[in-house]
DNA sequence: GTCTATACTGAGATAGAC
DNA sequence: GTCTATCTCAGTATAGAC
């Protein structure tokens, strides 16, 4: 059994993501990818709960620092400037990713079956966003709102970043957040249309 | 091989729903499924592209509302504000289908896999949404952020109407309205952080 | 309508780290 | 001794090819 340096779980992503880029998703099986990883399919099941999970290790990683960036931003920010505080701060440790993360994003736009468990990894982020907020005492229904809309916004940037190569991320994410302020100016929303519950 | 009233397709989508709640999801083949429909297997497949799609099948008729809606929406409007008045007019229609869409709330909520499926619903439908606002001249940038922003505010407003019996979802949606108007007014976002592209 | 590849699961064994 | 990582074997059900 071979054992080289790096763990069995690095190998086995860094082969996982050869392989889909390379041939396809579709057209990669778990036990190719096993074999080039120099472990049994089932060793790969040990690792990740299923064939789409091996691309997203490195979430848990993020997560904790938009975590973290919650925790430690200004206390005179609203809600919503808060996060996106916080996502202007891990700004460079997406920087540095950006090589893994652009094959990952061609990936995830060519298959439906990755889009979605990148959805659904958002919208856990989301989660993990709202709880940070409500730990700095804002109200449940705002938190979920503002980690929502907050996330949208970086999602965008984020997007236009790794399709454009010339400019850093903190340009788009800058311009995104005129969007917003652009739209919540201009948008004349319906106000008091219901007596307070 | 029983050929009862209604068509296969709704025969497949009642049997799916019943034996998902009653079992849960995973303890439910799609061989059981086509049974109980009086079907085979394969056509469960022919009508339905996975186990999960069956559950998501009147998504397209209030897709196609909603588009309906935006297009109708007084020229005055902002691209926000559009997309929430498009939802407040198809109201009615998510009120006629709550017995449906209850059950399979709680399917959503208690499997990860349907969960997924769900929030590529969700996108799709933001997709939609982003070109509908095209169609009436707001630039691609700013048609997407405000499709997602009205979709998570629909959304929450969704959720605490299904979790919470006694009022009516126009309440929800207009308290959400509230807690986004809160959020941009109160939020002191960065302006002006970057040179006009 | 039939056949089949393969994604995924379960139980149990082995081997090394501590 | 326990714990963790790995392998072996055998099976089921999904989904796609023919």
């Amino acid at each position: 059994m071979p054992r080289d340096g790096r763990p069995a779980r690095l190998r086995l992503q860094q082969a996982a993501l050869d392989l889909y880029t390379e041939r396809g998703f579709d057209q990669v099986t778990t036990a190719e990818i096993a074999a080039r990883a120099g472990v049994t399919e089932r060793t790969f099941y040990r690792h990740f709960a299923d064939k789409r999970e091996v691309l997203f290790g490195q979430e848990d990683f993020l997560r904790d620092a938009l975590e973290r960036a919650v925790a430690e931003a200004p206390g005179t920010l609203g809600p919503l400037a808060t996060v996106l505080w916080a996502f202007r701060r891990i700004t460079p440790l997406l920087e540095d990713n950006r090589p893994l993360s652009e094959p990952l994003h061609q990936l995830t736009t060519a298959t439906p079956a990755l889009r979605e468990r990148e959805l659904a990894k958002t919208a856990s982020l989301a989660c993990t966003m709202t709880a940070a907020l409500g730990r700095r005492g804002v109200d449940d229904r705002c938190a979920s709102l503002a980690a929502q809309t907050a996330l949208a916004v970086a999602g965008q940037a984020t997007h236009l970043w790794i399709e454009q190569t010339a400019r850093p991320l903190d340009h788009f994410l800058a311009q995104a957040i005129d969007d917003l302020n652009s739209l919540c100016e201009t948008d004349d929303l319906p106000k008091d249309t219901h007596t307070s519950a």
